[in-house]
DNA sequence: GATGAAAATAAAACGTT
DNA sequence: AACGTTTTATTTTCATC
């Protein structure tokens, strides 16, 4: 599936405001309105764009706490690195899970509304987990970047 | 500034579906449209959501790689974190950087095309930074979880 | 918060290069 | 194979109640 300069341009508009009109994206980009839309649902159908999300202020809206989690496992034989996956899957206040290479095996990101309900999520769903070696935590002071996404290509 | 439970749903579904049509989201909640964007638009001025994004496949796009880097600096003064948070934000690359506490200052989400690449970021512009202290790396083998924003509270 | 109307947009059909 | 024009359906948005 190739990629050429303009779909390069509306990934970059539509990952800036993923609720740019139609039209004001197809202006931008030198198009008109059709063409421009075929595009875009060509990128969704091939998996380049995944889907569309409002970008909500957690700190407003109840989940004041932001946590990384360092987690190394005892065994880490795929079917125990999975089973892990599998169960962090299920705890929603945990937003991200990537494992790493290293000595750490997962960072975590986890929102929580209160140190409270943190260290209740760290002591009955995380540590407690089955082939965990060990926690780290680390709270989040502040986030002086966070850009979902790619790099935007210069033209 | 008051979020009742008509408010949540609204924000739980753009939070899944940033480009629902109004239209479609008053249904879903139980209004008729104009009541509803109007809920939408106080819930953009009020800082509640703060943007839409497409979500884009980086991997597909020519970023297969990510990389935790956890920074530590000579000083902690609030004048060389600031500096640090300044210089990292000038990298198209680096897309997260948040302040934690304990021994690591930072912790930084980096995407690159390629490991080459990501050395000469790492090697020209992070390691020789200004107060950087040690910088250690984690390449992500894969992501299992990565849903942006807030757990939705059941209604 | 609902209704109804006007403007803007999205989506489909069709024709062109 | 990809863009443009035209047409139709839907959506957004505003005035009014």
């Amino acid at each position: 599936m190739p990629i050429d300069r303009i779909d390069r341009q509306i990934l970059s508009l539509l990952q800036a405001d993923g609720r740019m009109t139609n039209v004001d994206l197809a202006e931008r980009v030198g198009l008109t309105a059709p063409p421009c839309l075929r595009r875009v649902r060509a990128l969704e159908e091939a998996g380049a764009i995944r889907g569309y999300h409002a970008d909500l202020d957690a700190a407003r809206l109840g989940y004041p706490i932001t946590v990384f989690a360092m987690v190394s496992l005892r065994s880490q034989a795929e079917h125990d690195l999975s089973a892990f996956e599998n169960h962090v899957a299920a705890i929603p206040e945990v937003r991200e899970c990537h494992m790493l290479n290293g000595e750490i095996d997962f960072i975590l990101k986890i929102v929580a509304s209160d140190l409270k309900s943190f260290q209740e999520i760290l002591t009955t769903h995380l540590t407690p987990a089955p082939n965990v070696a060990s926690v780290k935590t680390s709270l989040t002071i502040r986030t002086a970047k966070s850009i979902s996404g790619i790099p935007v290509p210069p033209e």
